[in-house]
DNA sequence: TACAGAGTTGTGTGC
DNA sequence: AGCACACAACTCTGT
C-alpha cells in the first residue's frame, strides 16, 4: 500500500534517531514534513526572544537538510485539533507519525490528535526517541511509581539494560519513490516564518552564542567528544559556574528540542569511554542524561508536578509573595554581584551553567527571599534556551528543598559560593560592567568597600548599583528555621521532637495509589 | 515495623 | 591545597 504521511515535528527537530520519521517513509508515496506553531504555548506560557530564535533557527536547519533529500518543511499556524483534519483532507493523508512526548499538555493534545485521527481514517504511528528509555516501562518496572532517589532509579535501569541504538537518518535511498509534493510559493504558504513576521520585539536580542539546529547540534557534539581525557574525566560538580567560557558541552538547548539525540549523545560516550577509566554516573556525562531521564520520569509519574499544591511529593510551604524582591532577582538588581551577573548572562545569553543555576535557585527561594520555586520556574522557562518542562519543575522542586532533596540547612552563600571557582569575579566584572574596576577583595560584597574605593573605582553603592536587598546571614538563619516549620507541618513529631515518619508515608502512598488507579484506567 | 545508611555538587574552621 | 569535622538533623530505600 502507498501512503500519504505526515510527520509531525514538535520536539524531535531532526533528521537522525528519528524513527517515526522513518515510519512515516515506509510504504509511502507523499511525505509531508509539517510544524505547527501552537498557539497554545503563547496564550500559555512566556518564551523569551532568544528561545523563539533558537526553535526558527533549529526550523530552518531541518528545512534545509529534508531540502538535500528532494524535501521540504511545512510550517503551519493554529492549534493542532484544527490545523490537523483539515490538511487529512486536503493532502489526502493516510498516516501520521509523531515522537511521544511525556508533557502534560503533550499527553492531552495527542489524545485529541489521535481521536480525531481516528475519525479521519488515519493510522496514526508515535514512536519513543526523545527519552532514553520508554518511561511508561521504568514506571511499570518499579512497580507503577517512578524512582524517587537517583540509586533506585539506577538499579530499576539495571534491570532494563542500556537504552536502544539510535537509528540512522533517512538518505536519498530511503526516499525512492517518496516524494514531498510542494510548489512553487511554498515559501510564502508553508515558509518558516521570521521573529518579525511573528511581530515580535527584537531589540532585546542576545549575541547568538548557540544557534539552534541539529547541524549545529552533531558539530558540538563532535567537538565535544573529541575530547576523550576530557569527557572521561568529567565529574559535573568539578566544572565552574563562573568560567567565562562554559565549561560544559552546553548541548542542553539541543536536546531540549530534540536537534541532538539523547541516545546518540548516550551511544557516543559509550565510545569514547570504551577501554578507559572514565567517571560513573551521577557525575559523568552518561550520569548527567539519566538526571535528565530521571525528571522526565517524576515529572511524568507524579499529578501536578509543576505546581507545589496538589504535588504529593512537594512540601507545602507558605512562600512569601513580594513583588518587589521577585522582581529584583529576575531583572539582576539585588545588590549581589555573583547573583546579578548570573541572572544577566540568563537573559542576555539564554544559559547558564546548572551551579549557576543552584545559586539564584538557592537564592531566590529558601536561601534568602523566600519566594516559591514556582516564580523561578516561570522566569527559568522563559529565558534558558533549553527550559525543558521536566527537568525545569523537578530541579526548581530541588533546590527549593520542596522534593527530592531535604537537606535544607545546606545553604548556597551568594558571596562565598562563586569565590571557589573565580576568586578575581572575572565573571562577574564580564557581566556587570559598572563594578569593572572593582578591587577583587570586594567585588562580591561591594558595599562593605569604604567610600573612597567606591569613588576610585568609579561606582557608589546605592546610586551605581544596588545596595543588597537582604542580609544573607540573617535572613538564611531565619529561613532554615522556616523549613524546619514547613517540615514538621508535613512530619508530625512525638513528644521529644522527633520526626513521626509512618503517618506520612501511609498518606503519600494512598494519594500515589489513586493516581496509580486513575492511570490505569 | 524499625532502623541504618545514604543522599550529584554547603559553609566555615582548623589542621 | 586538600581533607576532616561540626553545624542540625531532613527523607527515601533496603534490609
Amino acid at each position: 500500500m502507498s501512503h500519504n504521511s505526515i510527520h509531525w515535528f514538535r520536539k524531535g527537530l531532526r533528521l537522525h534517531d528519528n524513527p517515526a520519521l522513518i515510519a512515516a517513509l515506509k510504504d509511502c508515496r507523499h511525505i509531508y514534513p509539517l510544524f505547527l506553531l501552537d498557539p497554545w504555548y503563547s496564550n500559555n506560557t512566556c518564551i523569551g526572544i532568544n528561545r523563539r530564535r533558537f526553535l526558527i533557527e533549529a526550523l530552518r536547519d531541518l528545512d534545509s537538510s529534508l531540502k538535500k533529500l528532494n524535501s521540504r518543511l511545512f510550517v503551519v499556524s493554529g492549534p493542532p485539533t484544527e490545523v490537523l483534519p483539515k490538511l487529512f483532507e486536503e493532502w489526502k493523508i493516510t498516516r501520521l507519525t509523531f515522537e511521544v512526548d511525556t508533557e502534560p499538555y503533550s499527553q492531552s493534545r495527542d489524545e485529541e490528535v489521535m481521536k480525531l485521527a481516528k475519525e479521519y481514517d488515519v493510522e496514526v504511528i508515535p514512536k519513543i526517541s526523545h527519552t532514553l528509555y520508554n518511561i511508561d516501562r521504568i514506571i511499570e518496572e518499579n512497580k507503577g511509581k517512578p524512582p524517587m532517589t537517583y540509586v533506585s532509579f539506577q538499579n530499576v535501569l539495571k534491570d532494563i539494560g542500556p537504552p536502544k541504538k539510535p537509528v540512522p537518518a533517512p538518505t536519498k535511498e530511503d526516499m525512492k519513490g517518496v516524494s514531498t509534493p510542494f510548489s512553487e510559493d511554498h515559501e510564502e504558504e508553508f515558509g518558516i516564518p521570521t521573529l518579525e513576521d511573528l511581530g515580535l520585539d527584537t531589540s532585546s536580542l542576545g549575541p547568538d552564542l548557540f544557534p539552534g539546529g541539529e547541524q549545529e547540534a552533531l558539530r558540538r557534539l563532535d567537538e565535544h567528544m573529541q575530547r576523550a581525557a576530557w569527557v572521561c574525566k568529567f565529574e559535573k560538580p568539578q566544572t565552574s559556574p563562573n568560567s567565562i567560557i562554559p565549561s560544559t558541552t552546553v548541548l542542553s538547548p539541543y536536546i531540549r528540542f530534540g536537534c541532538l539525540s539523547a541516545r546518540t549523545f548516550w551511544w557516543r560516550l559509550t565510545d569514547v569511554y570504551r577501554g578507559k577509566k572514565h567517571s560513573e554516573p551521577p557525575v559523568s556525562l552518561h550520569g548527567q542524561l539519566l538526571w535528565r531521564e530521571f525528571f522526565y520520569t517524576t515529572a511524568y509519574g507524579i499529578p501536578n508536578f509543576n505546581r507545589m499544591e496538589g504535588n504529593p511529593h512537594c512540601v507545602q510551604v507558605d512562600w512569601d509573595n513580594n513583588p518587589e524582591y521577585l522582581a529584583a532577582w529576575k531583572e539582576a538588581r539585588t545588590g549581589f554581584p555573583f547573583i546579578d551577573a548570573i541572572m544577566t548572562q540568563l537573559r542576555q545569553e539564554g544559559w547558564i551553567h546548572h551551579l549557576g543555576r543552584h545559586a539564584v535557585a538557592c537564592f531566590l527561594t529558601r536561601g534568602d527571599l523566600w519566594i516559591s520555586w514556582e516564580e523561578g520556574q516561570k522566569v527559568f522557562e522563559e529565558l534558558l534556551l533549553d527550559a525543558d518542562w521536566s527537568l525545569n519543575a523537578g530541579n526548581w522542586q530541588w533546590l527549593s528543598a520542596s522534593a527530592f532533596f531535604q537537606q535544607y540547612f545546606r545553604v548556597y552563600s551568594p558571596i562565598a559560593f562563586g569565590k571557589k571557582t573565580d576568586k578575581y569575579g572575572d565573571y562577574i566584572k564580564k557581566y556587570l560592567p559598572m563594578l569593572n574596576k572593582f578591587p577583587a577583595e570586594y567585588i562580591y560584597e561591594p558595599w562593605k568597600a569604604p567610600r573612597s574605593i567606591q569613588e576610585r573605582a568609579g561606582c557608589i553603592v546605592g546610586k551605581d548599583y544596588p545596595r543588597p536587598i537582604v542580609d544573607h546571614e540573617v535572613v538564611h538563619k531565619k529561613n532554615i528555621q522556616r523549613m524546619k516549620a514547613a517540615y514538621a507541618k508535613r512530619s508530625p513529631q512525638d513528644k521529644d521532637g522527633k520526626t513521626i515518619t509512618k503517618g506520612v508515608k501511609r498518606k503519600v502512598t494512598s494519594i500515589l495509589d489513586m493516581f496509580e488507579k486513575k492511570a490505569k484506567r
